[in-house]
Formats: structure tokens, C-alpha cells, sequence
DNA sequence: CGAGTTTTTGAGGTGAGTCAACGCGTGTGG
DNA sequence: CCACACGCGTTGACTCACCTCAAAAACTCG
């Protein structure tokens, strides 16, 4: 279900927009809910102008060419950032986490979409002042600065696995990915195969083919969005590196 | 010429370090010739810091895994940005043109490495001095933000490139992107094949056949380095966005 | 329990990769 | 000045990893 961004549909392309078909998605996703902060270690007189929302799985937190009128950092929950080709193919440039700011562009137009792959918080602020304190307070452009990076690092990294690796390298290089900012060996995957599909750029069943292999290899552990990590050690050689 | 990082050889695997062969590269390469400044519209109180420094065609500007002591900014030419896996495979990230920063990294380790592609002049800053600059400058924070930000959106369209573009529209998104630097229609590569081949996640094979199809096409005149665009409408339907 | 959705599995097709040979421009030395 | 070698690019024949289409299975929720 879930109004998200139309993904790699093979029969539905979606050729400019085609009402009632995807409507649902951003009229019942655009929603903010309650308001909600449970932020921690960190720092700003960012602040001061910060305001709680919260978006719904699968609500549209900022669309691609829309105004940008906000900078949203996450204080809870997962969302994904994608962009899309006018046929509907989909690629997700990238899934963001607790501390993450969404919605940094250079332009005055978003350039990508984001969607809450579940329930999400934010702190949104006004894009004008934020440009204003970052004339202003160093620490927040440092602030910026460095998540903008540690962002161009993590796509660097995508960009490789995107041109270079296997699926299976693919899909060992997202499990443990995602496995790293789990404790333990217990991954919960918080988006579905299709989103993971749009991440590797692979389709569902490859995917699904790919993880079958690693279950088979006895190397994990698959139920649904569960996965238990049973060789952490081959499961990142068969990453090539993360 | 040539000392570039290690691409997609198939026959010759770079397991580790193979001396002898990619030796004179580093060697011959690593080298400052002269020292040129030819930059032009742009600020910064990074001018007192800066050094001018001049590399020649194939010279390693950084390394994968070398202390980030240095930010650079390009003043002349082309500098190709890479990663690879340790079998050799490899992906460049992007190609950075004047007014580009080179070596931005949140970590004291580079990530990337960066090369060369033709001569090339830049304006080099010592790392640390950078870092206070910052925090006392917004002026020098913001324009950081703000490259690393660019950066970040051409990270995203070269996501939906590997992802989800054909070969052929790969191809042709790339002339789009260069020709847009360039005035007019004719375009002059300054990057080889296997340049092209390791950025769109292709083959040089593959570069080869679907540069020649758009030759047979009737849409782009080729010869060697030297590309001539007769349709560029055509040729920009062909990226399905650039 | 049944309708709808997501995931898995299967069977077959294909776009891009692999391997191999050749052409072409450039530099070098006899 | 030409023979030769070398690097780069092109072309051809064949293979295969992943995609496509299709259906079954598993889960979700009313």
C-alpha cells in the first residue's frame, strides 16, 4: 500500500501524473500528526526555530520540484530519499536516520523526493533562516558541513556498489549496511523489498533471490522484515567492502 | 602519461600492490611542476592560505586511505574523483572542473582518490587551517556547504544513472552533462574511455558500440576525443533527463 | 475466512559483459 | 623515411547475470 513515490513498475508506468491512481498517497500522506522531539546528543542554536512534526509511514515529507521551503533533521524513524525517471523507474539515493537532516539542496527547488518509511518525527525548519544562521553562527554551517560530507561519502560508496558490484555484493553490502546501526545480529528491516530494490538497483526478485541464496548458504536468517545474521564475517566478505 | 588508479583491467587483477607496473606512475606522477593561479570569479578569505600547486596529466592529486591533510580547489583542468574494490574494480565518482573542491572528507582519512586528467593547476590549503577558517568564517563554511551540497545532488543523478539508466542512455546523459560545459555543440573529451567506461558503470566495449550507434543515428559526429553534436534535442530525449 | 498485498519461486529472454582480433594514430629507432 | 611497437579505440562472436513475465505461497487485516 502506502502512497510512496511510484517505483519500478513494470506494467503501471507512470507517464507524467495519473490521477487517482497515486492520489491517495500524497492527499492521506501529507499529513503531519502530532507533534513529537525526542532528539538527544546533539547541538544548534538551530534550535530555537525548530518545529515538531510527524509524517506517517509512507507520507511525503518534501516532493521532487517542489519550493524548498523547509530543512527537516530526523529526530525519529527512517525515511528515504529517491529519484525518479519520467517512465516511473525509481532509484533511492539513500535511507536517512535519527540525526540526519533531509532536505539540503543548493537550489530554492527540491531536487529529490523523501518519503517516511514508517512513522517518522522531524524538527522542520524555515529554510530562510537557516540560510540566515548559517551566515551567521559558524557552528551551524560546520554543523552542515560535515553531515553534507558524511552524506557525499555514503553516496560515493553507493556509487560503487551501483557501477561495480554483483547483486550478491549488493545485497551483502546493504545487509551489513543496515546491520551496523543495529546491536547485536538481529536486523529489522524497516522497508520493504521493493524500497531495497530501488536502493541496489536490482529488482524485487532478485533481491529476494539473493537473500534465499544467503539463507541457503547458511549465512542468515530470513522471515520477512527479520534477519538474523548467522556469519557476520562471510556476510562482509561477500561485500567487497561496504 | 598514466599513472591512474587501477580500473577495470580483466586480464590484469590488481590483488594489493603490484610493483613495477603501477609503480611509475605515483613516482613519475606525485609531482608539482609549476605553480600557475588563473582562477577568476570567486571569494574567500582561503586566499591567504592558499598554494598554488601544478600536477601533470595522470598525477595522483590524493590516495585512497592517505592522511587528509590538504583541501584543494581546481584553478585549471580535470580531475577525475574514484573508488575501488580491492580486485580492482573501479568506479569514478565524479569529475570535478574548475572552482571544484577536491578532498572534502568529514574524516581525517581520504575516502576517494582523485587523479589528474589532464594538467591540472589548483589552489592547495592546509587542511587544519581550513577547519579553523571555518569555524570563524561563515562566508568560507557557506561556500563549503554549499559545493558539498552540489556535489551531493550530482552524486544523486549519477545514483539514478547507475540504478536505473540503459547503456545507452547513460551514454548520452554524459554528453549532455559534459556538453553543457562546453560552448556550443562541439565537445572535446578530456577523459579516455576507460575514464568513461569506470564513471557510467560500463564496459569500454560497451562505450565504444553505443557511442557508434548514436554516430549511425545521425546524432553525434565522433572522433576520437573530439564529439559533435548534430541533434542535441535528440541526444537529450536520449538521457531521459540529465 | 477471504480479499488484497508482499514475498518467493520458476522458466525463459536479453542487455551488457567477456574474450579476442583488428585498426589507427603516435612515438621511436634503425 | 619507413618499420615497428605501443596505447587506445573499435568491432565481432559468444556468454551469462540479471530482468521479465507468470504463478504460487505467505502474510496482513477486515
Amino acid at each position: 500500500m502506502s502512497g510512496m513515490a511510484q517505483t519500478n513498475t513494470r506494467t503501471t508506468r507512470r507517464f507524467a501524473y495519473v490521477p487517482g491512481v497515486h492520489d491517495r498517497a500524497p492527499t492521506t500522506a501529507r499529513s503531519p500528526i502530532k507533534a513529537v522531539a525526542e532528539d538527544k546528543t546533539d547541538i544548534g542554536p538551530l534550535a530555537a526555530i525548530a518545529t515538531a512534526v510527524a509524517f506517517q509511514p509512507g507520507a511525503q515529507i518534501l516532493m521532487e520540484g517542489d519550493p524548498a521551503e523547509h530543512l527537516f533533521r530526523i529526530t525519529s524513524g527512517v525515511v528515504k530519499v529517491y529519484r525518479t525517471l519520467a517512465d516511473g523507474r525509481c532509484q533511492i539515493t539513500g535511507f536517512l536516520f535519527v540525526g540526519d537532516f533531509v532536505g539540503l539542496a543548493p537550489e530554492d527547488t527540491y531536487l529529490a523526493g523523501a518519503v517516511a518509511v514508517g512513522p517518522v518525527t522531524v524538527s522542520r525548519f524555515s529554510r530562510k533562516k537557516v540560510e540566515l544562521l548559517v551566515a551567521v553562527s559558524p557552528l551551524v554551517a560546520r554543523l552542515l558541513l560535515r553531515r553534507a560530507c558524511s552524506e557525499l561519502i555514503a553516496a560515493q560508496d553507493q556509487m560503487l556498489l551501483l557501477g561495480r558490484k554483483t547483486a550478491a555484493e549488493r545485497v551483502a553490502s546493504f545487509l551489513t549496511q543496515i546491520g551496523r546501526r543495529a546491536d547485536g545480529d538481529h536486523i529489522e528491516l524497516p522497508m520493504t523489498r521493493t524500497d531495497i530494490a530501488d536502493y541496489l538497483g536490482l529488482t524485487i526478485e532478485t533481491v529476494s533471490r539473493t537473500m534465499t541464496q544467503l539463507r541457503e548458504d547458511g549465512v542468515i536468517d530470513v522471515h520477512r522484515a527479520k534477519v538474523h545474521v548467522l556469519r557476520p564475517a562471510e556476510l562482509e566478505a561477500r561485500a567487497e567492502a561496504a
